[in-house]
DNA sequence: GCCTGGGAAATTTTT
DNA sequence: TTTCCCAGGC
């Protein structure tokens, strides 16, 4: 036991050994949070306290696997209860379902269901909703949510009109769901929050039966985890959290700073303790990320240090274009992993927003160099598992009507929006769900006797796959794709769309049957299938970022919190992209990303990049982009910049051809400048402006480099391909080139004229459609 | 009832 | 640029 404490400094230590009563844990970056949570519950155990009694929350999945595997290492066996606040939330609900009048069997909605039964509902009830989307009225359902405001208690604004819709919209869309068991994200902490303070009993039972909760980025927490967490930390208060003010960056999903600001004044009995010092990144990058968050005006004070060397200075790079950003981030990763026997794990790039990613994953894939993309619900989220998974989902709970919905004519079985529509109307009457009211759908008199019988055989389906239900998942997958037809029509379907989806249907079973064979020990009453099913609404991919793989992590700065690389590149710090255009107006919101900028820096251990591109495509316009004020913010001292600019640079926005690529495409000096590039000029005459020639050795062979290999890029993919060709030419089978994604081969095609679409296989970038006339396909020549 | 094509709208970050 | 929705034709 003792040897768990050795490693650790005297705040550490503190922070480890603190037994009983509030917490707070005040953690810089890189200052050893995740070690000091996970020993804390190494230590807890050992000094006998049950590993039941121990609850750890986190934020994502992602950072719950992290933990998971460390607290494994260090106390093998002992299962403690450590998950998101979302599938806690989940897990409680199950239990306690009838007090919030849901069945335990219930769906989890994610997003787009919700959207879904919003539309239903908006629709059904004939409620004007003038120009408000129905995203718009969710978020603001959504943000009433994550306050804790039920809709009993919404109290539309006058001279609002959103709040007046959402105030019509809210107790119905909530009607709705309940009517179908089914709750959102939101609801995961909503109903756990009202069920803890309206039956006491439940609040002390919880209470005690969790004496010790540890709360990661509890700086990221809402109204609704908060009250939670309060009222599971009421008779045993040994409430430990932990969390960064500077790191919050989840304002806009309710996230309350305050939470971790008034801690102390929440806890008058809290011991706190500050993690200030850094084992993670240089100096430099350090003073860099300091220097930028503290231009906020929210926050606690905080003294970050490190004893880490000084570093290189921080980099800021000027791009002529976004292409050019990632061809030479791309090509520098790969000089590095060959001349400095660099591994690309080594390298994280970040974007604000995961557009972003494009022009990367064209660069990389051309340098060769491997790389990982972490975005949210990939697998889960296609529409054939989907589709698939909303049998299940039906089965597990028939009173799901989004899943009804989803399935009855999915593959299609002639059943259409009439008979739909004169089934939800005798559905409503009696209030039955959609599935109850398809039972009996010979008596209800709208209805044509072939549509009813249509109904009756989907009904069939369903009890066939019902019969199996308690089996292995892999079972009742299995027994889906037979019974309802799916892998049928799929499997005849010539079109190579279609064959993708065959195979991602198999993947599927593959994921339930590892799913059977890893998690058979589940306690969910349930059964398999609702534990699976539970996974998927919950987690969301198959495979989460994996840390210990060979390959460039490419990520939103939302997704890099909490991890570490030694080499970072951020891209795009523009005016608009970061700090985000819908962040401007509110200097609250313009704080969080400044935060998240911080954050992202702060990711860095020894290298690390900025950079941003004098123009940029963003949704197929070109613009001229104003560089980031955050980077006026930091100090120049200790960064360096370097500018590839153009002579060339073509005068007006209009032109949109980017074909003068030529030998001196980069140039070291601006000789001509384009009014947008006084900015950036304007910048870099205070970041300490070198010339490229007396750059340390290894930047400037990768800055030349980078800028022969785009120079040369044009005239070589030119050379390989034949001129434009009209779309009637094409014919299935032939080899074409694309710019971005090389050399591919037409599987399938359709339309015509300028409408025709091709869908195309290529060698390094999977399949991919096009309409042929606005795409830059060409025929690959001999 | 089903499918296709055309047109319009919407684009942050995640459970 | 992409995605979603709807109308119209088969």
């Amino acid at each position: 036991m003792n040897s768990l404490l050795e490693n650790l400094t005297e705040p550490q230590r503190a922070a480890v050994t603190h037994r009983d009563g509030p917490l707070l844990i005040l953690a810089g970056p890189g200052s050893g949070k995740t070690r000091v949570v996970t020993q804390r519950i190494a230590y807890l155990l050992g000094q006998g306290v049950a590993a039941s009694q121990v609850l750890a929350l986190t934020f994502t999945n992602k950072a719950a696997a992290e933990m998971r595997a460390r607290v494994e290492q260090l106390v093998e066996g002992r299962q403690v209860w450590l998950s998101t606040f979302h599938r806690f939330g989940a897990r409680i609900l199950r239990d306690y379902s009838d007090y919030v009048g849901l069945s335990p069997n219930f769906t989890i909605y994610d997003s787009s269901d919700a959207k879904q039964t919003l539309r239903r509902v908006i629709e059904a009830e004939n409620v004007k909703v003038m120009h408000y989307t129905p995203e718009r009225i969710a978020a603001a359902i959504s943000s009433a949510k994550n306050r804790l405001v039920t809709p009993a208690e919404y109290q539309p604004r006058p001279g609002r009109p959103l709040s007046q819709i959402v105030g019509e919209v809210y107790p119905l869309y909530q009607k709705r769901l309940l009517a179908s068991s089914a709750v959102d994200f939101d609801d995961l902490l909503l109903h756990v929050a009202q069920l803890l303070y309206k039956h006491p009993e439940i609040r002390a039972d919880l209470d005690s039966r969790y004496r010790y909760i540890l709360v990661d980025e509890y700086q990221d927490t809402n109204r609704a985890q908060y009250v939670i967490l309060r009222a599971m930390s009421k008779d045993y208060p040994n409430l430990a959290v932990t969390g960064d003010p500077d790191q919050s960056i989840y304002r806009w999903r309710g996230a309350d700073i305050k939470n971790i600001l008034e801690f102390e004044a929440d806890y008058p009995a809290v011991h706190v303790v500050r993690l200030e010092q850094n084992y993670r990144s240089t100096k430099r990058i350090l003073r860099v990320a300091d220097e930028l968050i503290s231009h906020n005006v929210q926050r606690k004070q905080k003294a970050l240090h490190t004893e880490n060397d000084e570093g290189e200075p921080v980099r800021l790079t000027v791009y002529p274009d976004q292409d050019s950003e990632a061809a030479g981030i791309a090509l520098e990763i790969q000089s590095a992993i060959n001349k400095q026997g660099c591994s690309p794990s080594d390298f994280a790039i970040f974007y604000r927003m995961n557009a972003l990613s494009r022009s990367l994953e064209k660069a990389l894939r051309e340098a060769g160099v491997p790389f990982q993309m972490v975005r949210g619900q990939e697998f889960y989220q296609r529409k054939e598992i989907k589709d698939v998974l909303a049998y299940c989902q039906l089965v597990n709970n028939p009173l799901d009507d989004i899943a009804f919905e989803r399935t009855v004519n999915t593959p299609a079985r002639g059943i259409g929006k009439k008979t739909l529509q004169r089934l939800g109307e005798y559905a409503y009457r009696l209030g039955l769900p959609l599935l109850g009211a398809a039972r009996q759908a010979a008596q209800i008199e709208s209805l044509p006797k072939r549509a009813a019988v249509q109904l009756a055989r989907f009904v069939e389906i369903i009890d066939r796959i019902s019969a199996v239900a308690h089996r292995d998942v892999e079972e009742v997958v299995g027994t889906v794709l037979e019974e309802s037809g799916y892998r049928k029509s799929l499997a005849e379907s010539e079109s190579e769309e279609d064959q993708n989806r065959l195979a991602n249907i198999e993947e599927l079973l593959t994921d339930a049957r590892q799913f059977d064979e890893q998690e058979h020990d589940s306690d969910i009453e349930g059964g398999q299938l609702e534990a699976y099913l539970e996974r998927t609404w919950l987690v969301n991919d198959i495979d989460d970022w994996e840390s210990n793989t060979e390959k460039v992590t490419l990520m939103t700065l939302h997704a890099a919190k909490g991890l570490e690389f030694p080499v970072v590149f951020m891209i795009a710090l523009e005016q608009g992209v970061l700090p985000h255009e819908r962040s401007s107006s509110d200097p609250d919101q313009l704080e969080e990303e400044r935060r998240l900028t911080f954050v992202g820096i702060t990711r860095a251990q020894h290298q690390l990049q900025l950079s941003y591109a004098v123009r940029r495509d963003y949704r197929g316009q070109r613009r001229l982009t104003i560089p980031s004020p955050f980077l006026l913010e930091m100090p120049r001292g200790e960064m360096e910049q370097v500018q590839l600019a153009t002579k060339s640079f073509p005068e007006s926005i209009e032109e949109d051809s980017m074909e003068e690529f030529g030998d001196d495409f980069f140039e070291t000096e601006i000789d001509q400048r384009h009014p947008s590039e006084l900015e950036s000029e304007a910048l870099a005459a205070g970041v300490n402006a070198k010339p490229p020639a007396q750059k340390p050795v290894a930047n400037s062979a990768i800055t030349t480099a980078a800028a022969l290999a785009v120079g040369q890029e044009q005239p070589l993919e030119s050379g390989l391909a034949e001129p434009a060709v009209s779309p009637d030419l094409l014919t299935q089978g032939m080899a074409v080139v694309h710019p971005d994604h090389g050399l591919g081969k037409i599987v399938a095609l359709s339309g015509a004229g300028k409408n025709r679409r091709a869908t195309v296989r290529f060698v390094t970038a999977g399949q991919k459609r096009f309409v042929i006339a606005h795409s830059p396909l060409r025929l690959a020549s001999k």
